[in-house]
DNA sequence: AATGAATGAGCATTCATTCAT
DNA sequence: TATGAATGAATGCTCATTCAT
């Protein structure tokens, strides 16, 4: 019994190992050959596995998409929700946000491209995609700015929908822009560009 | 020699008209099945004509795609060429361009998911893309934001690419929103909220 | 009536022309691509026409090949008929065939490739290739070795089939190798080789 | 240990019978609809596998045919040189070569339809083909003329490549013959016939 | 759990042939 | 006669997925 627990619990942690090496391997592969261009395959050997092993983790290769996305949200989200709630300041916050967003991506070149590109390749997955955790971003953003609205530090003449979703489009933009970019430069640093046009305005006072 | 020349004519307009149609009918198939799950032959079928006959006016399925938004750009960019031409205001520049954004690919939704959806869907094409019409276009902002800089109308203090990012990235996504959205809504008025953004800042006065 | 007789009898002349002319484009092009790869339109490019045209000619892409292997052998019979007329001697007789032979396809490098090559191509053709005239050609050959027989001046202990078809096979592999070789030589003069081993053999006397 | 090796030893074994089951049942199927009318899907149904199987075994369908020719050539030589080191006697060496290319050849009927006809098919592969193992075959043939001449056996005024080249094509000729006769009869007695001749020769004595 | 051989549905593209002009 | 745009059947090959070991 000890010895089959403790092949269990080891088995376990090699499952969740093996998850995570084919996760990662995907999203390499994913990233430098596209979505619909990857093979199974190619996953299976850049994680060092049997084709066949890659079905035992995941359903189908859409399936390994949608995980990826899953775990990288889930992750941004729960780091997001620890460092806000020590913040009050609602434009504080979005900063912070800003921030994590850019950081995030901007720290693992593939999951970004697997982010910006290989996410938006079908109108169905972005339609999951949106109904997923990406709303709850966008909403996250939006509540944000009302607590800003009601403590009088943004202006209230500005639907919060739609600014939420003008900042969040400024930092995909940011991201999807240091993808494609020849040059290597850090993405982290963009988020206070961003905020300061996004607090401040275009116009010369 | 009349007559020749009218049948000239005519077969010139059939043949631009058959390329239109195979364009169009592509552009509806992309929508809504996406680009590597549509078959060529949903593209004929959707067009009434035979499969063979797409490959008399397109090199191939990637070809097709390519041509929808060579097609699509090049419209926008002469429209806007001549639109902005009697404008001089640069802050007036940019709403038009927001709104001439909008408006067009809110008059075809088809087009729209294609843009937003499909041309994302390969760093391959995005790269050609980036490197193609879309520079061009951001840059067009660009200049435009320096003209209101040297103006004196526009805060010297960001720097002009940063903004076309930002203000393109948000027209963006207002679009992607749109697409997604089940809700049905008219998409150019979202210029206006935007700009409104943009120039004035979140912060209240 | 005169008008009408005049058109028709150019037209029969332009007919033969065109035919002509197909026919060698495609064996220009049979040669260079191999039957199989040859596609009508090369043909038809090769004779200056469109596509369709071919096909006022020719029921199909096969009529042409055996249209070529027909006209060629057709020639080739009636004129060694004729020169054979004159001579007697059985041997000279043969000489004469294995000169006409390799002149014939030596003097056409193309027409030579499609009778070596292309008409082996499929067992289909081989069949009706060997039922038409290529087995009278055997036969021509074996009645001259029954003449020699009968007449004492060929040895009697061997089958006249098998003799024509020796010396058949010898020419044959001549033109093969003289197609395929890199270097360029007259193929004609071979004759008189494979004549001189043919009659006297291999043996040291 | 054992037993690994004993499963890896069958598994080798596995895989060398399906590759020969492919290989067989493609000679088959090219034998009878001839290289370019013959489907994938033919050899696959023919070899009681699936079409995607055979390219888990070969990398094309002209990848089949090389190795077709290959193998039978690898077998023919080694053959053929295992035999013609005990004898001595150029001619007999001669009409050794002859038997063993007759027998080899009226052994498989389909495998020299593929030979004759198919092989002949393309330009392409008839330069592969004579810079393989068919020019080394004529060499063999040319090497041992050579020594006939050297030993007074063969007459000196001929040139070996040449009588090289009638022998090969005798022979050839005969199979080809065989394959399109309608009749059945054994074609290796033939080699004697051959032999007979062009030792010999035609002329009466 | 792991393997990797086998499967077979799926599809872009070609090209001989037709036919309206 | 001649054209060449249109047709649509035909097929080699790929690759996600399965399953016997």
């Amino acid at each position: 019994m000890i010895r089959t627990s403790r092949i269990n619990g080891t088995a376990k942690i090699v499952v969740a190992d093996k998850r995570e090496a084919i996760l990662r391997s995907a999203t390499k592969v994913f990233a430098r050959k596209g979505f619909f261009n990857a093979k199974v395959a190619d996953i299976a050997a850049e994680a060092g596995i049997a084709d066949g092993t890659v079905y035992l983790y995941f359903k189908s290769k859409d399936d390994i998409l949608h995980s990826i996305f899953d775990r990288a949200m889930a992750e941004f989200i729960s780091e997001a929700a620890k460092e806000l709630e020590t913040i009050t300041d609602p434009a504080e916050k979005l900063e912070r946000i800003a921030t994590i967003h850019l950081e995030r991506l901007g720290a693992d070149r593939d999951l970004a491209i697997v982010f910006q590109v290989e996410l938006r390749g079908s109108t169905k997955f972005m339609q999951e995609f949106s109904a997923a955790g990406f709303a709850e971003y966008l909403d996250v953003i939006k509540k944000t700015i009302e607590e800003g609205q009601s403590a009088g530090k943004f202006r209230s003449d500005m639907k919060p929908v739609v600014c939420s979703k003008i900042l969040y489009g400024a930092l995909d933009e940011m991201v999807t822009n240091w993808i494609l970019s020849k040059k290597s430069y850090p993405l982290a640093p963009m988020a206070g560009e961003v905020m300061k046009m996004f607090f401040g305005g275009m116009l010369a006072k």
